[in-house]
This record gives structure tokens, C-alpha cells and sequence, in this order.
DNA sequence: CGTTCGTTTTACCATATGGTCAAACCGAAC
DNA sequence: GTTCGGTTTGACCATATGGTAAAACGAACG
């Protein structure tokens, strides 16, 4: 039986354990988030990931077997929160009500989770190659599905026509622009916070593209 | 005398080793934009550009003092390259014709220099620590007159009111999108090429945010 | 031919880094 | 107090990587 085990029997013993092995993994994994997503895979190191989470490097690995163990344990627990606001959308709802929330939701995310969204973003432009199965699969028939409701709106008037992917792409492309290049536009806006300026113009763009 | 410099006296023998030092300083350089928008700054190696270049490494630093100076010499002259088509934005043109022209060609750079988008995202993701200054100074006042001569057609009624600096942004976020996360695109869309579709998608999108 | 000078290669180095291992540690149960 | 099992550490290793030095190469010129 190894550290790795989670598992809760024998009484107080593994109860105190397991509750070191959530406290230091999370620690371990919060810490890890902040470096990869300012230096990407490889631009992150052990050593850092282990100071910033007051562990010693060896200890570290003791909780997450190599560095990809802890970057694949990052990526997993994203996709899911990264694909909510997507799967919220609610075909009896308002339309335009319905998109907006969703362009709000996705901004929200990018706000409040900036590291994540970098950390997803490096991913995909390495090739996503521990994801790209599940971008094949379940993002791409979350998307196709989602695409079919607006596309069912569209077809019944409720909004102006549009490509109902291309549509998500632009969402996405929108929202995680203003945590993905936050130094970029922070360099131009100056020292102004950039979002809420950006929600109330997302708001306007995607009411003019959503009008009949 | 150095291999770097690159003066020209000395008749033939100088003629000859510039015309050497030209096309391995460029070898060098595509072998090396390539490497790093696939693997980022850290994720590369000089053994990988030298290898793709057809050298070796050690000739390789013969002609670049340093990686660095590599990734710096690639990031200086792309940055001209990037801001062009915003310097094409011609206040006496017509309005929506002048900034769909401008998407156009965002999305033409995105689309041509698919490499030179992702080093470019790569560099801000990482906080741009070698173009901070040029973003806070060069790229700053280049947006703010661009965006004075939005504020103007707006105020002439020429185009429907937003905020001109977003606006911007949105031109950005939404060309680049399709070069820097191309394989996310892609798997959503299947194995079409998503350039057309995008190109129809932001004209239809910009006319209707643009339009009166 | 042989010198010259830009270019290329071979051999090498210091450091960083992911990862291992066995010993030490420590709190709880007996 | 001793034992037990999970946890932590110090010492260590192999490899990768950025970079250097000096010798070898080769084309042009006298």
C-alpha cells in the first residue's frame, strides 16, 4: 500500500493521512497551477512547484509521481469546470437572454480563474497532446449539440442567422482573450481593470450579432 | 572581426560570406520560428533549431550569440509584420470597408503565418518580458490614435457607438484564435479548413456590429 | 603553393533538472 | 516505551541543455 492510495479504512490512522495527503496535494497542485501557467510545461521545474507549495522536491514526488503526473492531474479536474458554462445553456430559455449568459459566464471564468485559462490555453498550443482525444470527442459533441440548439433558434427567428460553431469560437475567442493576453491589453488600457469595460462591450457585440 | 559582423568592404571574400551569413542567419531563423511556436520558448532546444536549420550547434551560436538572441532577433522583426494592417486603417476610407478590411487582413497573417501568431501568443502568455516596453509604449499609442479615428467615425454616425479600444481587441481575439488554438478549432470542426468558414463568420459579424 | 580568413566541426564543460533510494522522522496504537 | 506505517529528507544519479574553445576546413588571393 503506497502513499498514492486514498482509500479510508483502518480508523484514525488513515483518516489523519488522508487528510495530509488532500491538504499537501492540494497545496501541490495549487502551486504547480501558478507555475505552469506563468512558464508553461517545460518552463516549469520541480523545484519551483515544491518551494511555492512548502515542500521539498522529493516530497513532492511523493504525492504525484513525475511532473506530468501533477500537469495531466491539473488538466483533468479543468476540462469540466472549463465546459460548464457551454453545457448551462438552456434550449427553453431566451435565446439572446441564454447567449448572453453564456459570453457573461465564460468571462467570469476568465476573471476569476486566469490561470487556469492560461494553463488550458498553453495546452492547446502545444498541440493538446494529452487532451486531444477528449477535444475530439466530448468537446467536439458538446459543441455539436450546443450548436444544434441555437441553430434550432435560428431556424425559428428567435435570433439572426449565424454559424452556430463559429459563434462558440468567437466566445471563447472573446473571453479568454482578456485572461490569456491580460499583459497585452492591461499594456495598452494602462493600469484600468480591463473587464469591466470588456463585459459591457461583449454584451453590446453579441446583442448586435444576436438581433433579428 | 567577428562572424556577426555583417559590413561590407573587402570585395569578394566579404561579398561571398555575407551571402553565407545571410541565407544561415535566415535558415537559422525559420528553422527556429518553427520550433519555437511548437514548443515555446523553454519547451526548445538549440539542438532541435539546429538540426532543423541543417546545422550543427555549435555553428549555429557562430551566428547567434545566444538562444535568446535568437528568439529576440525572431520577436523584432515580427512585431512590425503584426501591426501593419492596423496601420492600414484609412480614416478618409469608408468606415466599415476600412475595419472589415482590417479583420481581413488580421485573419489573412493568422491564417499565412500561423507560426509567427503562436510565438507572438507564446511571448505575451509569458508576460512579454522581452516587448513590455514596445506593447506599453509602441503598441499603446498606435491603438490610441487607431482608436481615435473609430471615436470619430462613431461620432460622425458613420458607425454604430462601441468602444473603439475593445473593438480592437475583438479584431485581435477573434483572428487570432484561429491560428494559436488551430487544433482545438480543428477538432471541433473535423478535418474542414476552418478559414472560410471564419472569414464569412467575422464579416457578417463586424457588418452587424458596425452597422447604423 | 601557401597564406588568410570566414566557416564548420570535434571535444568538452557547467549547470539544471526530472527522478530515485534508503534512511530518518513522527504520531498513534498497543 | 516500543512498534508500525505513513511522511519527509538528504544524498545521489543520469541526462539534457546552453554554451565554449580550439582545431580543422576550404575557397580565394597573392
Amino acid at each position: 500500500m503506497n502513499g498514492q492510495t486514498l482509500g479510508s479504512r483502518k480508523t484514525r490512522r488513515s483518516v489523519s493521512s488522508s487528510r495530509i495527503q488532500k491538504r499537501n496535494r492540494e497545496a501541490i497542485l495549487a502551486a504547480a497551477l501558478g507555475v505552469f501557467a506563468e512558464a508553461g510545461y517545460s518552463g516549469a521545474t520541480l523545484d519551483r512547484i515544491a518551494r511555492a507549495a512548502g515542500l521539498s522536491k522529493p516530497n513532492l514526488l511523493y504525492y504525484f509521481r513525475s511532473k506530468d503526473a501533477i500537469y495531466t492531474a491539473l488538466l483533468q479536474g479543468l476540462l469540466d469546470t472549463w465546459l460548464d458554462p457551454l453545457r448551462m445553456l438552456d434550449p427553453e430559455g431566451d435565446p439572446v437572454a441564454e447567449i448572453l449568459g453564456y459570453v457573461r459566464r465564460k468571462l467570469d471564468l476568465a476573471r476569476d480563474y486566469p490561470l487556469e485559462s492560461r494553463l488550458f490555453a498553453y495546452e492547446i498550443m502545444q498541440g493538446a497532446p494529452r487532451i486531444r482525444a477528449v477535444l475530439e470527442q466530448d468537446l467536439r459533441s458538446l459543441v455539436e449539440e450546443r450548436a444544434g440548439i441555437i441553430r434550432g433558434w435560428i431556424d425559428r427567428g428567435r435570433i439572426a442567422p449565424v454559424d452556430p460553431v463559429h459563434l462558440i469560437f468567437s466566445v471563447w475567442a472573446l473571453t479568454q482573450h482578456y485572461a490569456d493576453f491580460d499583459v497585452q491589453v492591461r499594456a495598452v488600457l494602462g493600469e484600468t481593470d480591463p473587464f469591466p469595460g470588456a463585459e459591457a462591450h461583449l454584451r453590446t457585440v453579441f446583442e448586435r450579432i444576436l438581433a433579428t
